[in-house]
DNA sequence: ACAATCTTAGTACCAGGTTCTAAAACGAAG
DNA sequence: CTTCGTTTTAGAACCTGGTACTAAGATTGT
């Protein structure tokens, strides 16, 4: 009747959009929003499946907390599917809101080289191994999400002590974008490290 | 009079504790875990000020809500604490748990270089500013802890279009621990824009 | 006009508390 | 032993932000 209250689909919608950006918002303070009372409201809930603002709460928090607990995970930047050690790795990594300039959603370079860079770091089997020095090229921007899979190649025998050169090629589909040459020192290997965890990852 | 019963302080001291490594505990579940009642337990939150199990999470819910909406404060990695547009800039980053290899406590090449990255982008003055291509030389490792000053220097003149090469210098102290030249694109200024916002930046 | 859908109202109940009052229990000191 | 001060426990009333359920209006489509 009043010109304010919309058809139960778009008030739904709305809603969701509400509760998207505040989602500390309760029942109550929805009613005043849309007008309708509040059992509306709750059966709109239901009917959507969004939890009540307290079990909304807690899934942020548990979020968080996990977060926090298994922090190390930003190790390896990038999720690698394939790992010879000594020889060869791959990569994918996806970009996305958080890795792009805001305003134009090209990614930040050093989200591209930190991929290459844990890649290069991860195929050299040794205990301690870093980045001495690398020489890169940046193609073309890489886009808002879009995928980007890394190569990395040994170049240097592993028999070779103290430095190894790879090569990593990152290509979204067939196109290359990043291409980087790294020199990585290693620690002779006096750990003896079988390499399984430390190459470890999961998204 | 039971064995499990401990003095006051020392009750306390263990709550603290059990809230601390599991925020999501409540009042019932405390009285089993420390054979007292209800009522004690809610005194010594009170006594400690401690909150309750429900504002524990409102708080976390809040706090991991503020990170993901200031998330894009990740735009520049780094402090940026002098800019002299299209010549100078420095950027101070100091290395935290979250940045280096969890076994030897140093600094994951990709932070070190996000920072002068971060820095060549920003000291460009430039409405689109890309990273082209860069020459990295990692001097030594970089420790947990230490402070990393970025200086960039701008080696061609703002007036030639197209490509801008940028000298970044990192140094801890007194030492230079990264060295990288980088090509950065610019977008030949045709969006005029007083650069004021874009190199805004804090911790 | 009448059924189907949508909306509102109201009651009972719940978790996980706060606040307040008051009674036990305990420990040390006189 | 008694008495005082602290500590602990108990209990009732109340709060928020809901769920679950029943039932009565209001609106709509045809």
């Amino acid at each position: 009747m009043t010109i304010e209250r919309l058809p139960k689909r778009q008030r739904q919608q709305r809603l969701v959009q509400i509760i998207e950006d505040n989602p500390f918002v309760t029942d109550q303070e929805l009613t005043r929003q849309l007008k309708v009372s509040i059992q509306t409201i709750r059966l709109d809930r239901m009917e959507l499946g969004i939890p009540e603002l307290r079990e909304r709460m807690k899934l942020m928090a548990e979020r968080s907390y996990d977060q926090v607990r298994s922090l190390p995970l930003d190790e390896v930047i990038g999720d690698i599917v394939d790992l010879q050690l000594d020889r060869s790795g791959i990569s994918i990594f996806e970009i996305r809101e958080e890795h792009v300039f805001s305003r134009n959603h090209i990614a930040r370079g050093h989200h591209i080289f930190a991929q290459a860079n844990s890649l290069a770091v991860a195929v050299i089997n040794d205990a301690i191994a870093l980045t001495a020095s690398a020489d890169l090229r940046f193609v073309r921007p890489v886009n808002l999400g879009e995928k980007c899979i890394a190569k990395a190649y040994v170049q240097t025998s592993p028999a070779r002590r103290g430095k190894a050169k790879v090569e990593v090629l990152t290509y979204v589909g067939e196109e290359m974008v990043f291409q980087g040459n790294f020199v990585i020192y290693r620690s002779d290997g006096e750990e003896h490290d079988e390499g399984g965890l430390d190459h470890a990852n999961r998204d």
